[in-house]
DNA sequence: ACTTTATTTCTATTATTCTGGACATATGGA
DNA sequence: TCCATATGTCCAGAATAATAGAAATAAAGT
């Protein structure tokens, strides 16, 4: 639950949720901090200090390349971060998770989705 | 964006964390405030702050049965957060969602989960 | 060794969020 | 109408987070 936590604090703040959406759009590879700073309109330190946030969540990774830090979306990280919200945050009856070792990856089903359970009391 | 934004906002602390879970276990029909501040330990009126919080953010639902308020999760709410998970914060190559109408249900395929991808440099 | 570029760390200030006491409102029963 | 119960609102203090200027580190070229 902690890493949960964390990670749903990394992805809370605005310029942190854009730097995550911006890292996943260059992949596995990433991008250097500088970039990053650039193209978001992000002050260097701010955005120093935000990285290092998520770094610490576990939400992103870095590596250093030459005088650059290159930053990337921690996809493994994130995916299994929807796994915990399926199958503790979920129910049984709404939501199920099943490896299929064959295809290699694992399916979710999400349940009554194409005609919403109404929660609310009937007017 | 915004909507994702506050819902984890919502669930990045955490005592509301907490109370989101602890109402995931009562599913649809929800649990009175009075019980949750009980159960968890938490003061009615810091409970309540949480509670509108999670409420302006869409997570949970709320009603009136005679003095109680009841409250509960908005599974919907939850279940189109993960969506937006897949499809605004992940690749195509890493997750894909489809809808299934014969079995009423959203299926999301999340790849290369059973020999993680290493991001990291070699050591 | 010196300079430039890329990024982080330090620091102080400002802004936001959390907490719980005291008070207010709403409902149902005597 | 008065009382008890259930919950919400107001408020002020405490804690935490965000921002950006200035200084520090790290690597690469000259």
């Amino acid at each position: 639950m902690k890493n949960a936590l964390s990670a749903f604090d990394a992805l809370s703040q605005e310029t942190r949720l854009k730097v995550f959406r911006f890292l996943v759009e260059y992949g596995p590879e990433g991008v250097p901090a500088g970039t990053i700073s650039e193209r978001l309109g992000v002050p260097h330190n701010t955005l120093s200090f935000h990285l290092t946030h998520m770094s610490q969540a576990g939400l992103i990774l870095s590596r250093r390349e030459g005088r650059s830090i290159i930053y990337s979306a921690n996809f493994e990280f994130f995916i299994e971060l929807i796994q915990y919200m399926i199958k503790d945050c979920c129910r049984a009856d709404m939501a199920s998770v099943h490896l299929n070792t064959e295809k290699n990856c694992r399916i979710i089903e999400l349940f009554n989705c194409c005609q919403p359970v109404s929660q609310e009391n009937a007017p």
